[in-house]
DNA sequence: TGTACATCAGTGAACGCGCGTTCACTGATGTAC
DNA sequence: TGTACATCAGTGAACGCGCGTTCACTGATGTAC
């Protein structure tokens, strides 16, 4: 097996961050494989080395949402996991319902720039798009007491999800700061959060 | 001006009813005029003489949410408009939260079908959905108490619009299920509505 | 009332472009001997 | 160590299809006289 070993798997892996960018920016269907190929400094005939078809890099850069993106979230979250729950979920739950989080398109969280492409999309996509919100859920439910942890911790995913999704969907910045915050003030009156 | 003076109206109206229909169940750039045009029970070449592109449509089908759809409901309020605002809040709530509005992909309010595909779109679509928006936070703001009504719709439109958006996006039915059935409980459980 | 004409919604073939995919080829690297 | 060979990631031209758009045409209806 000539050519370098890793090579292959760093091109690869360029290709699908890459995707992850252009789809979160511009949807599926409006990014062409060639452009996806130029901006990761390839050209469009080498795509099919790595992959079979266009909807199989789709699914591919969903997953990759979850190591790839929010490292320092989502790494944070495993150096401090000796620490208080409740802080780790305040501080993600600030960093998502963040401006930068806003206005940041190409590097959001796929539930707040893909949720409607998603639900079109088949089973391998949803099954990426879950495990993100399993993710939130966790550190959400994690942070909260009592047996209704989880129900209360699906209220709040819900709706840090849809204040961004709909600020992102508006043609008002007025009213897309409005939600954000309003948001934010709602989390952390009903939790306590600090 | 020869020709039936209200058919081409009709046409128009049932180029828009069908193209709004498609664009919820697949998204914009996967419908063609072609396959529009068919279901509207016409030919391809015919579109152009009610629309000058493909984008006009897509900004009036986004713009006739408003007054096709949600008929029972919109037209509801105004039937209602003397009765109790919390009922009808309610009501509206609950329709929302539905599994009839979480299935019917045809014919749900955009804010669940669409939200990331008008967060790419042009001015005019994004207003389109901000008004849907704004009825939304009309309706359940005026069914609070106190001076900070609409932070608190603003909350709750998110909760309902993030449960049902993340709930479709989702592979698991067990999920989708306990996204709308904790927002609904939330909801009742901070507002009180009845 | 009847006839010629003008208008224009609708038709369907054709155009042209873009994009996903294929394919023959290149050349860098590892292996065999 | 050196040389011939095999592999395969990557190249870029080409293919073919689909779709948005155009266009010459049809025919139903209203208007002029």
């Amino acid at each position: 097996m000539p050519y370098a070993p890793e090579q292959k798997q760093e091109a690869r892996e360029r290709i699908v961050r890459t995707a992850r960018r252009l789809f979160n920016r511009k949807g599926f269907a409006e990014v062409t494989i060639d452009e996806i190929m130029t901006e990761a400094g390839l050209t469009r005939g080498g795509f099919y080395r790595h992959f079979k078809t266009k909807d199989e890099l789709y699914s591919e850069a969903l997953s990759q949402f979850l190591c790839n993106k929010k490292p320092e979230e989502w790494q944070r979250k495993h150096v401090n996991l000796c620490a208080d729950g409740a802080t780790l979920a305040r501080m993600i739950m600030d960093a998502y319902l963040s401006k930068d989080h806003l206005d940041d398109r190409d590097g959001s969280c796929p539930t707040v720039a893909l949720p409607s492409d998603v639900s079109r999309s088949g089973v391998p996509v949803k099954r990426a798009f879950r495990i993100v919100v399993e993710m939130m859920l966790e550190v959400f439910g994690g942070a909260l007491p009592g047996p209704d942890a989880r129900e209360r911790a699906l209220a709040l995913v819900s709706l840090c999800v849809g204040a961004m999704a709909v600020a992102r969907a508006v043609d008002d910045p007025d009213l897309a700061d409005a939600l954000r915050i309003a948001a934010r003030k709602h989390v952390i009156a009903s939790t306590g959060w600090t």
